[in-house]
DNA sequence: TATCCTATTTTTAGCAAGCTAAAACTTTTG
DNA sequence: CAAAAGTTTTAGCTTGCTAAAAATAGGATA
C-alpha cells in the first residue's frame, strides 16, 4: 500500500492512469469503459476495482463504478508523472514526434527507477507540461493548474493560444499536427458553422497565419487560453 | 524463432546474456552455474535449456550444458547490443556512475523499441564500447574486436593502456573508479609480487601520476594493451 | 576394471498470478 | 415491470516458477 510506485504490476499502474484519466474528463469510470480502454476483459477490471477499494485508493460501489479516494489520487500522479516526464523526454530528446510518445512512454514508465526519473527531471529543466501540453505534477504530487476552454467555445474572432492538445491517437495527433496545432501556437476561431458545424480557424502568428477546417470531434480536444489584444502587440 | 528480440520474455533474453557472457569468459555453461546468476531454480534452466536447444539456439548435451549456435550467438549479439547502447547511455547523457548503469540497463533493455535504439545510437554517436570497454555488437550482429592481455600479464615496466574493465560487481566498480582506472586510462605495472601476490601500479599520464597496490583478483578483470614508447612520445 | 558414491541435472507434481468465458446477478430503460 | 444493458461471480485456463524425487556423469574406491 505504501511501496513505491515503481514496484506496481503495470497492469495496476495502467488502470490506476485510465481511472484519472476519466475522471480528470469528468466521465464516470465504469468497468466496461477501463476494461475496454485496458483491453482486458471486464472480470478482470472488476478484481483490479475491488483491489484498489482494498488498499483505500478508490471507493467501490459495485455495479456502479469507482472514484479516487485523495490516496488513489496521489498514487496516481506519481504514475502520470513518470508518464509524462517521459514523454517530453522521448520528444525533447530523442527527437520522437508527439504521435509516439505516448506508446514508447507507456512501456518506459513501468522500469524506471526514482534516479532516472529524478535526472530526467533535471536534464529536461524541471518541466511543468508535455509534448501535449497536459501539466506534468511536481514530485510530492501537485499538479501545476493551467485552465482553458476547449476550441469551439471560444467566441469568434477571439485569439487564442493553444494550452493542450489532449487526444492520446496517434492519427489525430499526427493530423494536428500537420496544421501545426501544437501547444502554445495562436489560433483563432473565424467562423463556426451551427448546430455542431466545423470550425475555420486561423492558425499561427501575423506573418504566417494559414486558414483551416476543422471537425468539432477533433476541436473539442484542443483546449485554449483566449489572449488580450494588448498581449498581441507585444509580438 | 524469427521474432524481434524485443519481444522475448525477459527471462529468455536474460539468460542468453549470461550464456554468452560465460562463454566469452571460456567457462563451461552448466545449469547450475546459470541459475545461480539468474537468480532462479536449476529447474527452470532446465527448461531454459530445453526451449533454447528447440529454437536452434544452442546444442544441448543433457547433462553436460550447452553452447551457443551460430543462430543463438546472434541472437545474444542483440541482446547485448541492447544493453550496452543503455549502459553508454545512460552514463554519458544522464551522468549515471558506472557502477549504476548495469542494473538500470537491465530493466530498460525489455522494454525499448528498435526506433529507441537506433535513436540512441545516433545520438551517441554511432559508439563501439560500453562505459566498462566491452565492445558494443554492430546492428548486424559484428562484435569489434579489441584483444588484450589481463593486467597482471603484463610485465614489469611496460606501460600500457586500459581496454576493458569486465566486472558488474557495483561494489568493484566504485573502488576501480576511486583508483581512476577507467577505460582508455595509462597504467603501468612497478612490480608484482610472486605466487599472484598483489601489483604496485602506476594510473595516468605524466604530470597527474598515481601509484596504488591491486589485488590479483580485481587486476585479473582489467584487460589493457601495452603501448609502445613511440605512442607516449606523442602525448 | 568394475562398482559405488557424490555432485549435478532432469523430471515430476503442483503452486500462484493473472487472465478469460460464461453464468449469475443488478441496474437501467422502454 | 419486463427486457436490455451492464457488472460481478464462478470455474477454469496458461505461464512461469519451485521443491522434491528420480536419473545421470564421472571420479573415487576396491
Amino acid at each position: 500500500m505504501e511501496e513505491p510506485i515503481q514496484d506496481l504490476a503495470p497492469r495496476i499502474s495502467d488502470c490506476l492512469k485510465v481511472i484519472y484519466d476519466m475522471q480528470e474528463r469528468g466521465q464516470k469510470v465504469s468497468t466496461s469503459a477501463v476494461s475496454e480502454r485496458l483491453g482486458v476483459s471486464d472480470a478482470t477490471v472488476t478484481m483490479l476495482f475491488k483491489d484498489f477499494a482494498a488498499a483505500g485508493w478508490v471507493e467501490h460501489a459495485p455495479y456502479r463504478g469507482v472514484r479516487l479516494t485523495p490516496l488513489g489520487e496521489r498514487k496516481a500522479m506519481e504514475v502520470i508523472r513518470h508518464h509524462r516526464l517521459l514523454e517530453l523526454y522521448l520528444a525533447r530528446e530523442l527527437g520522437y514526434s508527439w504521435d509516439k510518445v505516448h506508446d514508447e512512454a507507456d512501456k518506459l514508465e513501468h522500469v524506471i527507477s526514482e534516479e532516472f526519473e529524478d535526472k530526467l527531471d533535471a536534464l529536461l529543466g524541471y518541466p511543468t507540461a508535455d509534448p501535449h501540453g497536459d501539466p506534468i505534477p511536481s514530485k510530492d504530487g501537485v499538479i501545476p493548474l493551467r485552465t482553458g476552454i476547449p476550441l469551439p467555445q471560444l467566441s469568434q474572432g477571439q485569439k487564442a493560444l493553444i494550452l493542450r492538445v489532449s487526444d492520446q491517437d496517434p492519427e489525430k495527433l499526427r493530423y494536428l499536427g500537420q496544421l501545426s496545432l501544437y501547444p502554445e501556437t495562436h489560433v483563432e476561431v473565424i467562423e463556426q458553422a451551427p448546430f455542431g458545424g466545423p470550425l475555420r480557424i486561423r492558425v499561427g502568428e501575423k506573418p504566417r497565419q494559414i486558414e483551416h477546417m476543422l471537425g468539432v470531434e477533433l476541436a473539442e480536444h484542443i483546449i485554449v487560453t483566449p489572449i488580450e489584444a494588448g498581449e498581441m502587440a507585444n509580438k
